[in-house]
DNA sequence: TTGTACGCGTTATCAA
DNA sequence: TTGATAACGCGTACAA
């Protein structure tokens, strides 16, 4: 075998053994960081296993997220990790042959394998928690919520904690736009024209808050003096800004991890864990929300 | 076929056609947004013509590398994506039959196709500008560099720049550690303990940069009227800081178009490129370079 | 222990 | 145009 340099034929041993030992994800877009930190995670778990992965992107269209998924299974997937639980009902027909997890999601009462968190109680919390320290006029700076349930439950979670004190996140207040720093630059600079204008704001991942927080520094905004800023998702940086954030980290490597582990035992006939909650990491890893000035009242 | 869900088998159908419609990309890690965008910008170039991709990591281990290649070469890859070109001699005997493409590296003498840039010369020319800013005392904080072309070439750049003036890098002026944000808040203050101290430090990579950045500030050094500090690659962020970095910019995503298109014109048949040479983007994005200050000598 | 034959699902070829 | 058949390389089962 040396001598000649024999390699297995990895078409002929899955098409004989009914086994491809290749897993698969799609995923939103490997540009933001929390995704590729999944990524990352499966594919360090799965290589220990020998399972492959290939790797599809939606770029945030459910429908591209079919097509990419149909392709995925259509080349033998063993197993597909899925971001989110909002897909489209072709898809899900599509894998009654195939396990399957959900990520970046996670609700008790779900049809589906899911390995998440609760985003919706994730931006609850922390709503609270500045409401807590007497804000009572917030914003948002917002991903595009049309097919995205992760981005639409966090807005939902402010909504919701802010209607429990009979506060209101109204429509004007909620700044939708694409990821991208700049859309949190221009979040700030549209937030503020409104009047009276926001003493929290709430960014719904991290690059909108780094956004946020640059187009704070650029206007000579003191944060969190000024404005209370909170990010969610990937921000090791931020941390180490002065001030820092209020973040809210998700862990996305676990999750990464989690996922490949349940898919594992799925194809190896183990137990059915079915649904893994993971709790997300809610530390406040840094708590520098501050009380609204007085005279913004 | 749609009445009974068929769906093609993709085992059966690359035994047949001995096609697997599958390239491959062995890759350092996920975790840093310059990989993570080439593999985004591979991803959808190849999904443009029905292909797909197995992603795999190296934890920029050679030995690794070679047995992840070796694990997709298996799984039948029609192509492989690799980073770097220094890789262990069975990797390229593992690839006599599948056509590879080396990233992130350009040689013009190299036996091996090619897809990148100059790291030595892009590192060679920043600290000319510095030079002619009037710097003579440089600092390096580097990624390790073992099994590491790209920062080796990042290092020599620099040193070979200085030599043309008759100045120097010594060793104890480069500080080696892998990619995070602590190593580069170590760099900043390992390097003011030498005396005398560096004015200009330029930093191997992005993570390095925004570490270095975060001690600055901490420390209450003003770069870049105090230090000069440099960073490479995926700086988006940091150009919008205040003061902006002086970067020089990675053009990740078309790395990896480029390198999709090279493997796509391989299988099919078209004409041989053999070696893409793509010129860095060196345009200073932002030159906030300063000279040292006058007692600083 | 060593050897031989069959079938996995597709595609290419050849015959009708 | 349509339909039957062989072969891709491996893994398993059964025979020697």
């Amino acid at each position: 075998m040396r001598d000649l340099g024999y390699m297995p034929n990895g078409a002929a041993r899955a098409l004989r053994s009914l086994r491809s030992r290749i897993m698969g994800i799609v995923i939103p877009t490997l540009n933001h960081a929390i995704y590729a930190g999944m990524v990352e995670a499966l594919q360090q778990r799965l290589a220990g296993s020998e399972y492959s992965l290939l790797v599809a992107t939606s770029e945030y269209d459910l429908t591209r997220e079919e097509q990419q998924a149909r392709l995925l299974v259509e080349r033998g997937v063993e197993g597909l990790v899925l971001v989110g639980d909002n897909h489209r009902p072709e898809l899900y027909r599509l894998l009654d042959r195939t396990p399957y997890v959900n990520t970046y999601v996670y609700k008790a009462d779900s049809d589906h394998p899911c390995v998440g968190f609760d985003n919706r109680r994730a931006t609850f919390e922390i709503t609270e928690f500045l409401v807590g320290l007497g804000h009572c006029r917030f914003g948002m700076i917002s991903a595009v919520t049309a097919g995205n349930d992760r981005a639409s439950d966090r807005v939902a979670g402010v909504r919701a904690a802010l209607e429990t004190y009979n506060l209101s996140l109204p429509p004007e207040a909620v700044y939708e736009r694409p990821y991208s720093i700049l859309s949190g630059r221009e979040g700030v600079r549209y937030l503020r024209t409104l009047t009276p204008s926001p003493t929290a704001i709430i960014c719904g991942n991290d690059v909108l808050a780094m956004g946020a927080l640059a187009e704070c520094r650029a206007a000579g905004i003191s944060v969190p003096d000024e404005i209370s800023l909170v990010g969610f998702d990937n921000l090791e940086f931020a941390a180490h800004l002065d001030p820092p954030l209020t973040t809210m980290e998700v862990p996305a490597a676990e999750m990464g991890a989690r996922a490949a582990d349940f898919l594992l035992s799925q194809v190896s006939g183990k137990l059915d864990l079915h649904s893994v909650h993971l709790e997300p990491n809610l530390i406040v890893r840094r708590t520098t929300g501050r009380a609204p000035l007085p005279d913004s009242r």
